[in-house]
DNA sequence: CTGAAAGCGCTTACAG
DNA sequence: CTGAAAGCGCTTACAG
């Protein structure tokens, strides 16, 4: 069926290791190249990936291991990865643990058992047993939204993002907020941004009454518990640790009746698609997902190639104003 | 670094085959299995797949190409895909194009040289030059989303999703509608759904208007569409071949102040989960992504075992009645 | 510049 | 049941 380098060897009349030379852009004789040249096109030859890495002892392919494909910081990240590894003669290969730990350790050694030159994270937390992993398969590793001293990471500002949405409400003149958060166990989602929040929060002089609270990522469970606030103090706004979080707290609204943002201002963390398209659409801070998973591909590619590189590279953000927080509040400044 | 067959054959005593033999399944003699077992627990041993497939001159790897990773169709899909395969004890390598139909040929081509298993794509158009690389790499295929005469596929149920649909707002008492669909490019969304949708037209008597149009699949496009029809003649009823469609006309009815199901009622196709996030949330006419891509998997599979499967497959689909659509309309009956 | 040979880690007939 | 040998398709020193 398909040809081998061998086939070429014979039908341009030289040897094998002159073909692979040429294929692997080594010296060769003018006549030569013209002859291996026509043969290939002729055989329409391929080399065998797997051959090839069975030499190399190691792929030209960097395991992207992701807790979840359907969400829009996944899709975003990957997309980013994998275009910028395409342009550097990588190729990408997903992983998907379906947000287990466990799995995403397996991954780990699975991504190492078949030679990836490296490997990206899409963190969400990070346990002994992944530092454990990490230094057993001795490949270049690096996270994306989470950081650690010990690894290469790209996260996003969650602190500076926190910062700049408190900051952006305060400046809009509320002084009665709900934050409502994730577990800490999430360091970037979890504390980062509650602390960027809570530093905005003190730097305030007059009476200001803040009141944090926790639920879990999914829309369900943000709505039951901005549902329970609701009903036990009806805050004007609630700061969400996620855009999602925001999302299962508009339901709520809705399901009470409050209208967005005159009775309830809401704000999210993320710039997923969905917070635009819908109405009124969510005033959040967006991060740039995509951009950092093309960050996170250069970098891998450069520890693969044993190059040194920045241990954290943090990208950027950005607060969008939108409707559902009212801009022109009156009362409580 | 890592240990390999011979390593273990040498800490264990018995020759190279054996091992292979005891790792294959083939029969071993009990002492031998004893100490080939302790061995390779020892070394950590963990065959090497590159040796492995180039022997066998095939994977167990399903290359799955897919037009875009940010969709909540390609990402359900994709799960299930992923799952399902995982079941059977075999991988997914995803390769995203970017709606890019040479990438897709080029992708067929890729999958073949890398000795994929199979290949799954989900389809949005097949093109003779689709055909010509599917004849040409001898890989078994399996097409989502489309169905060819040549090609085993598994795809949703189109035309009765769109019948089902014409016939529900019909009920509902809508007598003056606007279709707004997608080129005919597009076999199942573009031809089968509104044909579909005809169907339940043609089979009422009472005078019934049905203006067909055409747009973009995304929600820019038919923002700017649907505003065009709503200042041209504002029909009571939008109904749009897909969920991102029907998206863009809610945008466009917001702008246009329009209250919605009041003035304006709109249906999607797709069952996206956004529709349900939104407020009010879409009527719409939901398709079972994941099962079609366990489906697929499965069937994939075997395929490549050279067991005979069933050429065309059909998802089934259901009708999703929410708040987009006035289920007390008095008028028009 | 070019070629013969060895070897990457595994599997598969073939003997015994 | 077990082992020696050949070979999958490629690359890499090493000679010439």
């Amino acid at each position: 069926m398909s040809s081998t380098i061998s086939d070429i060897a014979k039908i341009a009349g030289v040897a094998k290791s002159t073909v692979s030379r040429y294929l692997n852009g080594g010296s060769v004789g003018d006549k030569t190249r013209k002859k291996i040249e026509q043969a290939i096109k002729e055989a329409k030859y391929t080399p065998n990936p797997f051959a090839q890495s069975l030499k190399a002892k190691k792929t030209n392919i960097i395991g992207t291991i992701v807790p979840r494909l359907d969400s829009y910081a996944s899709s975003q990240t990957l997309i980013g990865i994998d275009e910028q590894l395409k342009r550097l003669n990588y190729q990408m290969l997903i992983s998907n643990t379906s947000q287990s730990l466990e799995r995403e350790i397996e991954s780990i050694y699975s991504f190492a058992n078949q030679k990836m030159a490296g490997i990206i994270l899409l963190a969400t937390e990070i346990t002994e047993q992944h530092i454990e992993a990490f230094e057993a398969v001795k490949v270049p590793v690096l996270l994306i939204g989470q950081e650690h001293p010990e690894i290469h990471s790209v996260i996003h500002d969650d602190f500076h993002a926190g910062y700049a949405m408190g900051h952006y409400i305060l400046e809009k003149g509320y002084r009665d907020i709900a934050y409502l958060g994730v577990t800490e166990r999430d360091i970037a989602v979890g504390v980062k941004r509650k602390h960027g929040f809570k530093k905005a929060m003190e730097e305030v002089q007059q009476d200001c009454h803040v009141h944090y609270y926790e639920t879990e990522f999914n829309i369900p469970a943000a709505q039951a518990k901005a549902r329970e606030i609701i009903h036990d103090h009806q805050p004007p706004i609630f700061v969400c640790a996620t855009d999602n979080i925001a999302l299962g707290v508009l339901k709520a609204a809705y399901a009470e009746g409050l209208s967005i943002p005159k009775d309830l201002a809401v704000t999210g963390f993320g710039g997923y698609e969905v917070t635009e398209i819908i109405h009124p659409s969510l005033t959040t801070a967006k991060f740039f997902y995509q951009e950092a998973g093309e960050t996170a591909a250069k970098h891998i590619v450069e520890l693969v190639n044993e190059r040194s590189v920045e241990k954290l590279t943090i990208s950027k953000f950005k607060i969008i104003e939108r409707e559902s927080v009212d801009i022109n509040l009156k009362h409580g400044i």
